[in-house]
DNA sequence: GTGCGAAATCTATGCGCTTTAATCGCTGAG
DNA sequence: CTCAGCGATTAAAGCGCATAGATTTCGCAC
């Protein structure tokens, strides 16, 4: 590549000084139309791209968003940036990899800095995110968004010291960090409501993890129903994301041997799910005849699965949108507190509750 | 927000020149252990977050990849970011709309970039794009990736004498750009051979643009099987993407009023296949009872649709990560000529076409 | 205690652009 | 013919960091 060429090179052309240069692009109202354009010619003769670096340095502002993102993805199933895992064509089920939870909300930030006129830059860590990792991203956005969990808080408060940062997907919490969040625990109220009224069932249990915020609430939702309803509570622990599958079915299993199985499994989230149902399957157990498996998120996974997984949709694109935006309006004019929003949930009764497929309700 | 600390700022805390504090970062094993602690103390104290801009000024680097993305689903369909159009869960059949073909490309280049150490910069024109737009994210990588049509092809000849430039998906050319393609023609070719060969079809229609070197291709294959078995060519002009179901129905009407309804129809994108399924439903045809449909690039909404698509799957992902990679690889040592790579296809029996679906076909 | 090479640290400069304040050139009023 | 007034243009000062080259400090042998 030949040195870029820079304001000097243009300046020197067309005849003009750089100010002059660098203020046809940014007020060109303010430059006479004859010195503009020959400004413009110049620049177009030598293939002039103005160094954003130099213009953030100058200026103060880079006009981008910042999402870690698929860190998010990656540090939940251990995977390393020279593994040879694969992500995506080359497993048999993709469909199930991608596109996933952050993948949706990630779509949502990056049409809201399209529409707000922003870039956005996606980071990652490479292995656990470190502040190290954070810096080269943190460093060159207006604003960063990030999921909860992939970032340790005293990082993510001190990067707050200096611009914006949304979390998103986190209920409403005391960080002072702006947040969007969804109804987790009305919706998975309404999930075993439906389970119970509908169906009839009585021994409902939960599976979820400890731990995260989320997660609890979704929980408190499920307890809340079923204490309504005047029935016993029972959970299911699980394991990591990266180890569900294996996890999923030593309980099936288990459940078997004990004889114990309950009448459904509300799982916190789709993927958790997924794994339940291949393990029941892989065990001769008919989902939702002999047990009902119900989600939580509303992936394309659960939609393509047979049978098709009852669950409670998040309004993930329009999540990752209400971040972008926040933290826009915040570049624009910060505030003084935290902004947080919390977004309605959608109940998606498909197969897996035992309900036939509705046509309205193929859609996820 | 308070004033960002800078270098000046914990070196002075920290009692050492910004000399240091800059190695203490970048190679910290030239500093001695108590200086860095001190520096990293400082650092931590200030909340001190480098800037990207400054580091990407004073070094020529940037360790970004940009990627001209959303724009590409827009602009075909005749989007505006200051639009009320829905983008995601708001509409009804989302999954018809996201992942598309890009969604999946790009999650390629995000994965490559992460595994390669470096951050992903997603740009979008939010007009026509013009220069001015591209300057936006050009000026800030260190290479980029851009899908065809989407760039203006002098615009995009100029950026590529400072930086690499890969377009993704495109036979390969002379335009002198790096790029990565598919067998389109191979691939559709096997298509057409299956209909001719298994389903023993012979009025077998293309349904596709003109003006697009891989669309092209495609119909170069499709051409090739039909003439190799002895069959005569029939076409069918498409409309823009944005527009595809009101043109679908009423070329279905004119079939039918003509009374000349295809055995096959053979799209060349999914994207036209399932506008054209939609279609035909609502003329009460049935597929493939009546007609059979098939798609080219294995997008989620084939599989998802009821009968599923049978069609032609791009490695997706891997062409963005191939993209990236060209990309990450001339950054690092710039080659002489251009750089091409063209990745095979899969294709995917499914249901449209008349076979039972397989469980093996069921994934993409 | 000295001397020396290596390691650590610092000084100084420039990366390419934005922005403020100052200068220049022109117009029209006096 | 002069000069205030105004728009167009420029000079100059950074923005925060990396880095070559200069300088100081350290570790160690004598």
């Amino acid at each position: 590549m030949a040195k870029r060429p820079t304001v000097y090179d243009v300046a020197a052309r067309a005849g003009v000084s750089i100010a002059t240069v660098s203020f046809t692009f940014s007020q060109p109202h303010k430059v006479r139309p004859a010195t503009r354009e020959a400004v413009e010619e110049a620049a177009r003769a030598l293939g002039y791209l103005p160094s954003a670096s130099a213009r953030g340095l100058a200026s103060g502002k880079t006009g981008a968003i910042g999402l870690f993102s698929f860190a998010y993805y990656a540090r939940e199933r251990g995977l390393q940036p020279d593994s040879q895992t694969p992500f995506g064509d080359e497993a048999n089920e993709d469909f199930r990899m991608f596109p996933l939870y952050h993948d949706e909300v990630q779509r949502g930030v990056q049409v809201e800095c399209w529409r707000r006129g922003y870039v956005l830059m996606v980071g990652d860590a490479k292995g656990a995110a470190g502040e190290a990792d954070l810096a080269g991203i943190a460093g060159r956005v207006d604003g960063l968004a990030v999921f909860p969990n992939t970032v340790p808080d005293d990082v993510l408060m001190r990067i707050s010291r200096r611009i914006p940062v949304v979390e998103l997907s986190i209920p409403i919490n005391n960080t002072g960090l702006h947040g969007v969040s969804v109804d987790n625990e009305g919706g998975m109220a309404e999930l075993t409501g439906h389970l119970v009224e509908v169906h009839g069932l009585r021994d409902i249990a939960f599976v979820g993890p400890k731990g995260f915020p989320d997660k609890e609430h979704r929980f408190s939702g499920y307890a809340g129903a079923m204490v309504a309803a005047g029935l016993p509570l029972r959970t299911v622990d699980t394991a990591p994301i990266g180890h569900l599958a294996d996890f999923a079915a030593s309980t099936v299993a288990e459940f078997v041997a004990a004889g114990k199985l309950p009448q459904a499994l509300v799982c916190s989230t789709d993927e958790e799910a997924l794994a339940y149902m291949d393990a029941l399957a892989a065990a001769g157990i008919d989902v939702p005849g002999q047990i009902a498996v119900t989600g939580f998120d509303g992936l394309v996974a659960g939609l393509v699965n047979r049978p098709s997984l009852t669950t409670v949709r998040q309004p993930l694109v329009e999540l990752g949108r209400a971040g972008a935006s926040i933290l826009i309006d915040q570049v624009a004019k910060p505030g003084k507190g935290a902004v947080t929003r919390q977004l309605p949930v959608k109940l998606m009764i498909r197969e897996s509750c035992g309900c036939q497929a509705q046509p309205g309700n193929q859609v996820r």
